[in-house]
RNA sequence: GGCGGAGUAGCUCAGUUGGUUAGAGCAGCGGAAUCAUAAUCCGCGUGUCGGGGGUUCAAGUCCCUCCUCCGCUACCA
């Protein structure tokens, strides 16, 4: 059987302070993504990781006393342990400090040389070192301390560098012939739009290196020169697949199927990263998808306003699978979605406790109770019953084609359309009736009801894997039985297989009052 | 200022290329049932589809205009 490859990326996030819940959305939803392809039979590479070097690492590592190197080991060490408590399943954690990526970094670099995009010139303007970026002289202003700020109110400092280019400005016509060409690179729409009219406005050449400070990847032949964030921050994700080694078998894995982005960074990745691998003759990745932002309670969560939500405080306080669900499910993926105590609560208690939940502890008591705790035997499958199982058997066509477009809330509007249709059927089938009425007849309720139940909870893994395991443990399949392949007609629950005694996966969200 | 998007039930939103009485979920109200996690099921909406004008036999769906909000971008001070 052959399996293909499907390599999915973080971008990698800068570890000068601690991970806030926007770096956990961006990370689950790509968990999302990842689990599902695997259970599909993809060949997955899910890659995350950091962005260690740049100037305000070097500056925050002096501040504390610390190497830069130890300052990123540290605060990295904070985005995995956030990692592993979200459950996320990524294959390869890239550093952007570790050998490998200087090698790729040097590599790519040289090809753009080669290719005659890269000259050196020089640089000036009014330089934020907390922004990291340059800003044209009228954007300042001069406070009545006599400091020269920038518009977001952070120092500017008159720099004048020598600096490597890139001819981003040679790009734009190419850049918009592929956009138009590959509709579905730049995604949602929207993004596209709004990059292919940046583009359409004219593009400025890039620098691309810095000499003021030394914290970075040293440019070939120039080490006085490193690279600035943009080569290196982006070169990570062919780094991952073995570049420049064509030969590694990662390498298989490029072009990558989807880099998963926020929407502020859509630029850097639709434009720069795009044009960077076409003059060093590298294929283009086939999507680059841009989320919303997770706004609290509708507003932009900051540190001045003091809103920012901790995303460790969030497990803790609702658990982890509760947690991913509603992020996925609460907000078409794409779009800003608005996050607030009491949403949370009504999407876990509705969706997860009173639907699914209850569906799975309602029928299954009755199947240890009256079926000798074994799978119930059917009978003749009648219209109603029939009706349910196509509909569950038809489930993974249509996740499937939400999925390839990262629709993950459509994937689980989908499933969790069947699982109120189900509770429809088996209120108007009334089992606990023909438990007197006709024993048979309550079997084969009671088995088309946990069937599908299967074949949603086999659906719902990617989103809820920690709670779902335990379902599908009460339904008594056992891990090889799992994955989408067994999803279908043809993998049917096995009548008078036994079963573990049923307990409740989704407890109801119960407010804590006060004493 | 330019470009783009959006304004539909209390809330969040669906509404194919214009065509029967404009839909869903949640919330609310009433009822049924009692297998189940006070869960489930059934019933209930006179909504100016942002305002105005127009095209058409027919417009939420097309055109014009105005208002409001959002995104990207530019510029002035």
């Amino acid at each position: 059987m052959t399996t293909e490859p499907y390599y999915i990326t973080t971008p990698i996030f800068y570890p000068n302070g601690v991970p806030h819940v926007g770096h956990a959305y961006t990370a689950v939803a790509s968990d999302v993504l990842a689990r599902f392809m695997r259970l599909d039979g993809r060949d997955v590479l899910f890659l995350t990781g950091t962005d260690e070097h740049g100037q305000k690492m070097q500056q925050t590592a002096e501040q504390e006393g610390l190497t830069p190197l130890e300052l990123a080991t540290r605060n990295s060490g904070v985005f995995r342990d956030l990692w592993s408590t979200l459950n996320i399943s990524y294959d390869d954690y890239i550093r952007t400090t570790e050998e490998r990526h200087r090698e790729a970094c040097q590599a790519i670099w040289q090809r753009m040389v080669d290719a005659g995009d890269i000259y050196l010139d020089k640089y000036s303007g009014w330089y934020s070192v907390r922004q990291e970026g340059f800003f044209d002289e009228k954007e300042t202003t001069v406070g009545e301390d006599g400091v020269r700020r920038e518009p977001l109110g952070s120092p500017v400092e008159w720099v004048e560098e020598e600096s490597y280019f890139f001819k981003l400005s040679a790009y734009g016509e190419r850049l918009l012939k592929h956009y138009e060409a590959s509709p579905g690179f730049i995604a949602p729409p929207e993004r596209r739009n709004e990059v292919a009219s940046f583009v359409r406005s004219g593009l400025r050449d890039l620098s691309i290196s810095r000499t003021t400070f030394d914290w970075g990847v040293p440019v070939p032949n120039d080490p006085k020169h490193i690279m600035y964030v943009w080569v290196d921050a982006l070169t990570n994700y062919i780094t991952a697949a073995g570049y420049p080694d064509s030969e590694d078998r990662r390498w298989r894995y490029w072009p990558a199927d989807v880099h998963l982005i926020g929407k502020d960074i859509v630029r850097f990745h639709a434009v720069y990263w795009p044009a960077f691998l076409m003059s060093a003759g590298i294929e283009l990745p086939k999507r680059v998808f841009a989320h919303g932002f997770l706004l609290n309670r509708g507003e932009k969560m900051s540190k001045s306003v003091g809103n920012v939500v901790d995303p460790f405080g969030l497990v803790e306080t609702y658990g982890l699978d509760p947690l991913r669900y509603y992020m996925m499910r609460e907000v078409p993926f794409g779009q800003d979605g608005s996050y607030s105590h009491e949403a949370i609560v009504n999407r876990i208690n509705a969706d997860l406790a009173n639907d699914l939940g209850n569906l799975a502890q309602r029928s299954l008591s009755m199947v240890g109770k009256h079926c000798g705790a074994a799978v119930p035997t059917p009978g003749q499958f009648t219209a109603e019953d029939q009706t349910i199982l196509d509909a569950a058997d038809g489930l993974l066509t249509r996740s499937r084609a939400a999925m390839n477009e990262q629709a993950i809330h459509t994937m689980l509007g989908a499933v969790w359309q069947l699982v109120a249709d189900t509770n429809r059927y088996f209120a108007s089938q009334e089992p606990w009736a023909l438990r007197k009425s006709d024993p048979a007849r309550m079997e084969t309720v009671l088995y088309v009801t946990i069937e599908t139940i299967r074949q949603i909870a086999i659906l719902a893994q990617p989103v809820m894997p920690g709670s779902i395991e335990r379902l599908l443990d009460l339904l008594g399949l056992d891990g090889a039985e799992r994955d989408f392949a067994h999803l279908g007609a043809e993998h049917r629950l096995k009548p008078k297989a036994s079963l573990p005694a049923p307990q409740g996966i989704f407890p109801r969200y119960v407010e804590a009052t006060e004493a």
